[in-house]
Parts: C-alpha cells; structure tokens; sequence
RNA sequence: GUGGGUGUAGUGUAGUGGUUAACACGUCUGGUUGUGGCCCAGAAGAUCGAGGGUUCGAGUCCCUCCAUCCACCCCA
C-alpha cells in the first residue's frame, strides 16, 4: 500500500458517523442548556502560548507538541489542548466587555505527539466548555454538572466522577514543599521513576502506580489541610451545591480523591475528572478544574476560569461498550429504478423529491435485478421504477420496500408522486 | 521515550518448512423477456505489513523497519 495514515490518527468511515453525531449533537444540546455558546479558535497558535500557558516543565509541551516553523520563520504549534486558545481569543477580542462570565463550548482536533494505543491519538477530537469571568463556586458546580448531564444524555451508566481542590498559588508552594520533604524521607524507598518525577513534579507521586509509593501516599500530606480561608469557603460550598443537586438528581455520585492531580500548569483549587468503571488505563473521558491564573499569565487582566475537555473518541468507545442504542445513520427515502434511457425523462422529478424533503438517489445503470438489489442494499424506503412502458404512458411504479412490497402506478406528476410517498413514509 | 503481544483479500478468520494460500461475511454477475430481501451458482479481490537473511524450498524460522494492541509514561 503506497499511502497509509499517519501514525496516530483515524479515517472516521461513514457507518462511524451515527455516533459521531449523536454524541457532538448531545454535547452541544447540553451546553445550550446551560447558556454556552459555541466557539471556535484557530488549529494552530503562536507555540509561546501553550508554553507559556500550559506550562514548560509540562510533558505536553516538553515533549507532546506538533511545533515547526512556517515559511515566514515563526514557530507554530498544533494545539495539543483548548483552554489557551479559547482564554487567548477571550483576551485578543476583548470579551471582559461583555456580560460576565463568559460560557463557551468547542469542539477541535487536538494533537500530540504521543504513543499511540486504544483511547490514545495524535489527533484526537475534545468536547470542551468554558466558563470565563467569574470565580464564585457556583459555577465551578455549574461545569460539573454539565459534565455529568452530558455523560448522562449520551445514556452511559457508571461513572465515576472525582474531584479535589488543589488550594490557591500562595498556599500551593507550602504544600508542595512539604509533600516534597514527605516524600524525601522515604528517597532510599521510593523506585526509580519517582524518585526522578519527585523532582520535577511532587503532585504525580500521589497518583504512581507503584505499590511503595501508593502506600507511602496513603499517609502524605493532603492539599485540603493546606486551604487558605478563601479556598477552604469555596471548597466547602461547592461540595453543598454538588449534594444539593445531588438531591434532584438521584444516580449523582462524587468521590473526593485527594490523589487527584491534573497535568496542566494552569490549574488551582477544584479540579475533576469522569472515569468509566472498568475502564482500562486511558480512560478518563471527561476532565477538568479551575484556571483562574491563567489569563494572568498570558498577559490579560486577571480574571478566573474554569472548563472542562472530554474526549469523542473515548465517549465512543464506552458508547460501544455499554452497547448504547444511536440513532441509525442516514437513510434514503427513494431509489429510482431505471430500464432504458429513461432517466433523462426523470431528472425533474429527481430535483423535486430533493426539494421536498425526500433524501432521493439513482440506481447504478445495471440490469434491474441489480438494481433492485442495490435498492435494497442501502435500505431505500421506496422504489419508483420507471422503463419505457411508464414513460409511454406518462406514469411510474412505486413500490414499498418494506416487507409488503405493494406497487402502485401513479402519474408522472412531481405533486402526484410525493403525496403518495409521503402518504407512505 | 521504555517493555511485551500481534500483523494472511474490504472485514473476520484457517493454514505440521514442500504443488495454482483456504473459509465466512461483504462486493459484482447470473438463476429466460422489467421487480429487492431468503436460496442457489459463478466471478473479482492477497506481490501472506515492508526489506533483508537461513534453506533445494519460507505465509510458516531469524534479523531490521513499519503499523497496531497491551502495560509504563501521559492524558481526553
């Protein structure tokens, strides 16, 4: 085979559209609910702002990011993640001006140079919602509600979803000094891997699968005693508005996971993720938390955020999996069946069946055997048959395809033929 | 980036080192004049992931590469 996709990525084949569909038009339907409004930025950005805003020491952009250099010399990254770019867009267009805050909702590809395995591209597409301007916990419980409705209106059942809050940037570095000094005790102890990552970034040796470090995090330090006031309210409020929609909302679970660490620079205080049960180890389909430095650190006045990403091709895989029903694909309403040089004669009816609603399409110019196969291949509703006898007489044959298979002969009249069709549909 | 598994028509599979690589589904064509689904018959479709090597002989054994899957890592 001469070409063949790139490593990573995916040809989404028609029969895979239907869930496509489904879940893209459930995401937006359940943001509209919501008040968010859709927005789209560039494929690609100015590579300092994922540095910038995603944070250099970030595997991301250490080592994920599709970068290169266009022909006019500037550096430019595929985005590997939305929330730079939609915060980015908030700043450069001046979106302080309007009603605060701000709710947005995208879908994108998004890229990253990766290993690839199941749930794990280097395109991928994300789902993803914004919440721009406001920092009160009403709204970091608004976007985990509109998670879980998403995950709900898609029909899958048993998700986990856990959350945790991180504290705010001054408390943050306490914390982290002493999970670090935690850790540091046991440095003989801990494998290899953490010892490096403790380093770089203490937060990741809460969620190691290493059996030494799992223990030794059971005892560590945990972000929720280290809250200043301001945080602790927050935190405190949001887990009585989670219980309080908990009330409404039966099958509304949340675990508090003090493990729970996210991998972008950008987050403070509440972060979350929806997980599957039983899902293999990519399975977070949801994930999210609250950014308010960010638009800070890429040059806007401050103003807080929070937003999740959900991943479509992950949300598809758990579909499969869970078996949910998706509404069928495209069907076609009415083949044309053809004998002779007949289809010219029919060319305006072909326009006016289109015109009316009528998903309408030609059989191939084969015998009529094959065409009535071909008919019934693509699960046409209705036949219209027409040969030279029909033209002769100014008339055509309709046949139902459904299992009666009753034929008619009607006038060739455009308004003729679609009433009695619609009458059958 | 690290470790392991897999790689045979469009898809799913079979194939003790030995003639023209098999089966199912799908596609196409027929089964007397212009009628689908079921059934029957036939056809097309594979340089056995790519390139080297061992051998008289390789889909089968060895090496390299590529892809894919699983785990690590990371994340959606």
């Amino acid at each position: 085979m001469k070409f063949t996709r790139p490593r990573g990525t995916s040809d989404i084949l028609p029969e895979q559209q239907k869930y496509w569909n489904y879940v893209l038009d459930t995401a937006k339907n359940t943001a509209n609910k919501f008040g968010f409004q859709s927005i789209e930025t560039p494929t690609f950005e100015d590579t300092n702002l994922f540095k910038r805003g995603v944070g250099e020491g970030t595997d991301v952009v250490m080592k994920e990011m599709y970068s290169f250099n266009d022909l006019g010399g500037d550096s430019i990254t595929l985005r590997p993640e939305g929330t730079a770019s939609v915060c980015r867009a908030y700043i450069e267009n001046g979106m302080k001006n309007q009603p605060q805050p701000q709710k947005y909702f995208y879908n994108a590809s998004m890229f990253r140079y990766e290993r690839p395995q199941a749930g794990r591209l280097r395109e991928h597409h994300q789902f993803g919602c914004e919440i721009i301007g406001d920092e009160n916990p009403e709204y970091d419980a608004e976007i985990i509600q509109l998670g879980w409705k998403y995950i709900k209106n898609l029909g899958l059942r048993s998700v986990k979803l856990k959350i945790n809050t991180l504290g705010d940037s001054k408390t943050r570095e306490k914390y982290l000094r002493d999970l670090s000094n935690y850790y540091k005790q046991f440095i003989h102890k801990l494998p290899k891997i953490d010892s490096v990552r403790l380093a770089r970034s203490p937060l990741r040796l809460l969620d190691s699968k290493e059996a030494v470090t799992k223990e030794l995090s059971s005892d560590a330090p945990k972000s929720v005693d280290y809250l200043s006031e301001e945080s602790k309210i927050h935190w405190e409020r949001l887990i009585s508005l989670l219980n309080k929609f908990a009330e409404n909302n039966e099958d509304f679970h949340y675990e508090i996971d003090n493990k729970l660490v996210r991998g972008l620079d950008y987050y403070n205080r509440t972060v979350f993720e929806f997980i599957p049960k039983n899902s293999g180890t990519q399975g977070t389909i949801l994930g999210g938390g609250r950014y308010d430095p960010l638009i800070e650190m890429l040059g806007g006045t401050p103003t807080p955020g929070i937003g999740f990403g959900s991943g479509i091709e992950r949300m598809i895989i758990e579909l499969k999996k869970q078996k949910v029903e998706i509404p069928g694909n495209q069907t076609i309403d009415v083949v044309i069946i053809h004998m002779g040089e007949v289809l010219e004669e029919l060319w305006g009816l072909i326009s006016d069946l289109r015109d009316n609603g009528l998903s309408t399409v030609f059989a191939p110019n084969r015998s009529m055997k094959s065409q009535m196969r071909y008919a019934n291949n693509i699960n046409a509703k209705i036949a219209i048959i027409v040969g030279p006898d029909e033209i002769s007489k100014e008339s055509v044959n309709i046949k139902d395809l459904s299992s009666t298979g009753s034929q008619k002969e009607v006038n060739l009249e455009s308004d003729v033929i679609i009433r009695y069709i619609e009458n059958i549909l």
